[in-house]
DNA sequence: ACTAATGATGTTAGCGCTACCAAAGCGCTT
DNA sequence: AAGCGCTTTGGTAGCGCTAACATCATTAGT
């Protein structure tokens, strides 16, 4: 029934399926198909009945790249994170991506490994789609990347810190507070010798600020800071033995330790164990991320917990007021800061 | 220099930077930057060069919308999921994202939950933005997912499990056989009383498939299943908890456990531990998934660990081959069958 | 030297959809 | 009866790019 006329030489969509097909079948425009989707208030009762049987009846399926082509812009949203496996952005994507998917939204999604590079990359790419908003994570771009959230007209979002002079949307919370209240909280427990293990993995410019929270807090305090580099080619699980190895094998012991992450942690825990050290009696461990396994360790490890999963939801939220898809809260602010939650378990 | 001289009424991308306004700046024509960007191979040196510097002056970014829609094909593929944040799904994510990055192209994902009603939804959604190809997980879906993957023209890939006689390339392994290879691992080992712990997640569909393996198994050893299911609306670390109170409690307790997951396991070796059972003397525990957290747990977790990562770079292979972006190894097969790997630790 | 083959570049016509306007239909007021 | 505002519908002209073909310059072949 697919009756082809056109005589000429080019036919590259042959026999699709497109609104003009489905709004001749309907004997309705192609317009008005349109509005069936997209403002089905204004399309009368029995039109979308019978345009709604049309499009069931042959699969119809709308292309949303002539859409989005059309309207200058897609429904789709792009989000640039470090890792996607990781155990606490994976929470801030799900966030992200079911709140913008139950509005109609899609994610394109790409991973930079805190490489600056690849997350430029990404974002040129990205941009090419041109989506809805960019959501990226943390404060430090490359130039490159400046340059394009800055001449864009897209909403830009930054996620996962909190830097108050920048311009995009801020949705996260302070590293640096994070290193202090460890600090302060080890301190209160009675801590003095606290030491602090920092990530291994190259690139992870916040976990630079949690160490420089603790740093300016234990000088303050008037103790003596003692930061743990290990190799950074280790594994965290294995880079958290070797730092609680070294650690124990110090001359003055610390009583307390920092983990740059749960899985640093994790790793600390287990070595201090098999050496048969008792946590937190000879030694307090403090973690960062609450890892889905921390409550799971024996002693259940107490950590930081980033508001991970919110500050997904957050900043789906913003794209979604600033797109008029949501009703605005309030006022949609610029600066959204989340609180970390301290919990206490059994390690420290 | 913005020379707009459209007199009429109609001016949506206003000023906005094309391959027209670099075109025209370079001194060449629109389809000549096209090449550039798409077959730079096919671009004269000196014109590749001035182009290059009209594309960094004006900072232009291509609009994959518009390549998409007359190319028929953008550089997308779409990838639908149970969970994002499941350490398991995650690094098969990983493998796929990475994989396909380097080759220019971008993510478009989305979670179903296990419900085959989002599953459907996303991917109409998807198919809407005609990507390269469209990657789902297990053979589990609706008649309406089914009716589409038929009619596409896209390469379809379906991961995380097995099944020869299904029409869309497979990469996966048999959820079957690794309920029968912990059955057996167990009974080499001399358990008897092999009980298996079901997932409480409802829509799981293949955790049932690995029972089954589980259940025949133990019939064919001449042993008695016992199968627990935990409450539904419990996460998975109290379900296990809870799985774990329950059978040491019974008359006659097991001498070995089967999880259906490694949280599951987790929840049950804690429970077993802080009610002072050992673990494997007094009952051995086997998970499944092998996540990150297994080697920290005290003591280690026995567990089957499924090719995860290997599946997504293998989907992701698979894809780029069809697609011609890589060079077909061997002959492209339709069904990629993954072996599980049995991690044996402490706990069994 | 003349034609054929090759490679680089340009011209034209859409891809499938939506923005923008216009117009028609309807109930109501004055 | 004419005018007004409102809602519903349709016509037209692109959105920015690339496929397909056409053209031109260059080189090779006899």
């Amino acid at each position: 029934m697919t009756a082809e006329k056109t005589p000429g030489r080019k036919r590259r969509g042959a026999g699709r399926v497109t609104l003009n097909t489905v709004a001749k079948q309907a004997g309705v425009s192609a317009i008005t198909v349109s509005r069936y989707f997209n403002q089905p208030e204004q399309v009368s009762p029995e039109r979308r009945e019978r345009i709604a049987a049309v499009v069931n009846e042959l699969g119809y399926v709308p292309n949303l790249v002539a859409g989005g082509l059309a309207s200058a812009r897609g429904k789709i949203v792009a989000m640039v994170i470090p890792n996607i496996s990781g155990p606490i952005f994976a929470n801030t994507i799900q966030g992200f991506s079911d709140t913008l998917s139950r509005h109609g939204y899609q994610l394109l999604l790409a991973s930079s490994y805190f490489s600056l590079e690849q997350e430029e990359n990404a974002v040129r790419a990205f941009l090419g789609w041109s989506p809805a908003a960019l959501v990226l994570t943390s404060h430090f771009h490359s130039a490159g990347t400046e340059k394009m959230i800055a001449e864009t007209d897209i909403p830009v979002i930054e996620t996962w810190d909190y830097q108050p002079e920048r311009d995009p949307v801020q949705i996260g919370f302070s590293h640096y507070e994070v290193g202090v209240a460890a600090a302060r909280y080890l301190h209160g427990k009675g801590y003095r010798r606290i030491a602090f293990v920092q990530n291994s993995a190259a690139g992870d410019l916040s976990a630079l600020e949690r160490r420089d929270g603790y740093t300016a807090t234990i000088l303050e305090l008037g103790l003596e800071p003692w930061v743990f580099t290990p190799d950074a080619d280790r594994a965290p699980f294995e880079a958290g033995k070797q730092a609680m190895d070294a650690l124990m094998n110090a001359a003055l012991r610390p009583d307390a330790i920092i983990f740059a992450n749960d899985n640093l942690a994790a790793g600390g825990l287990l070595a201090g164990q098999r050496a048969g050290l008792k946590v937190p009696e000879g030694c307090a461990v403090l973690g960062f991320g609450d890892y889905p396994f921390a409550e799971m360790l024996l002693p259940s490890l107490s950590t930081i917990k980033p508001p991970a999963l919110e500050m997904g939801v957050m900043a789906a939220t913003r794209v979604l007021e600033s797109l008029g898809e949501l009703p605005v809260e309030h006022e949609v602010s610029r600066l959204n800061l989340l609180e970390c939650l301290l919990i206490e378990r059994e390690s420290a």
